[in-house]
DNA sequence: ACCATTCATTTGTATATACAAATAATAATT
DNA sequence: AATTATTATTTGTATATACAAATGAATGGT
């Protein structure tokens, strides 16, 4: 059933969870060659390009709570793919050699994943849509 | 942070999410009132108007899987809010007279809800970021 | 110099969600 | 009629996420 066929397809709820976990599916799709999940592969891309970051930043940049970055962080400190640096109440976070030698295949996931859905919905329409999210969530 | 001042802003999965998260917020405080998460909530509406209708069904409108409908039965049924009665291989759900009495409280939730949102983002703009964000997901 | 406050992070716990496998019931094929 | 395939639901298990409370570090006031 297409979403817009749905019951409550006029309710910004269903509208953009439903929408939300589409997104998801496509992403963690293209993140598979890597094997990680979205949120952790966009953690690790953003300590690759700026590491030392302290982890509320990172939260802060990914919208997420700062226990749920701790627990993202956790998980990929295990892969061995960054480590974390205490400094005063900091706990700041750097990409292992390991992590850096993956940003190639990370920056192709990424690609892909845009070829994917620009192919889907348009390269006009998508960046619009992006746009017109941003303004949204800045809203509320 | 805003949003849109993130790092990923532009990025499709990232602005969903964000959204989708902040939209899931406003709608759990919508339905605080009546002790129920948003997709137990919308679940519930769903039965009570229609009485009868197989687990499938739900699943479809909702937009989730099987399972993850399942589990929310499960537990509006344990609160005695619903139930399910095995027809062949259907199990179709039914709304207790206890789920039937909450009906104007819902609807009360429900219409808070969109007032909540229609005056922070706009009526018609909320209308309309609806109406794209249909179109998207049926396209993904 | 101590204490209270504030701030960043982590832990404990709970939740919604999904996938894959299992079950159960109907339909189809031989 | 019996087996096979399809379909609807449920279970087992795993995950990302959040909130509230705990910890640990810095800062301000007296």
């Amino acid at each position: 059933m297409k979403c817009s066929e749905s019951k409550y397809a006029k309710c910004l709820y269903f509208t953009t969870n439903a929408l939300a976990r589409k997104v998801e599916k496509l992403a963690i799709e293209s993140w598979k060659p890597v094997g990680l999940s979205p949120s952790h592969a966009y953690l690790l891309m953003m300590v690759i390009e700026e590491p030392g970051l302290p982890a509320g930043t990172i939260a802060n940049h990914l919208q997420l709570t700062p226990s749920t970055v701790t627990r993202l962080i956790e998980k990929l400190e295990i892969q061995k793919l960054l480590v974390r640096v205490s400094e005063g109440k900091l706990s700041n976070i750097y990409p292992t050699t390991k992590a850096k030698a993956m940003l190639p295949d990370l920056k192709n996931c990424i690609q892909n994943f845009y070829k994917k859905y620009s192919e889907a919905i348009g390269k006009t329409e998508s960046q619009n849509i992006v746009s017109s999210l941003n303004t949204i969530a800045d809203k509320l």
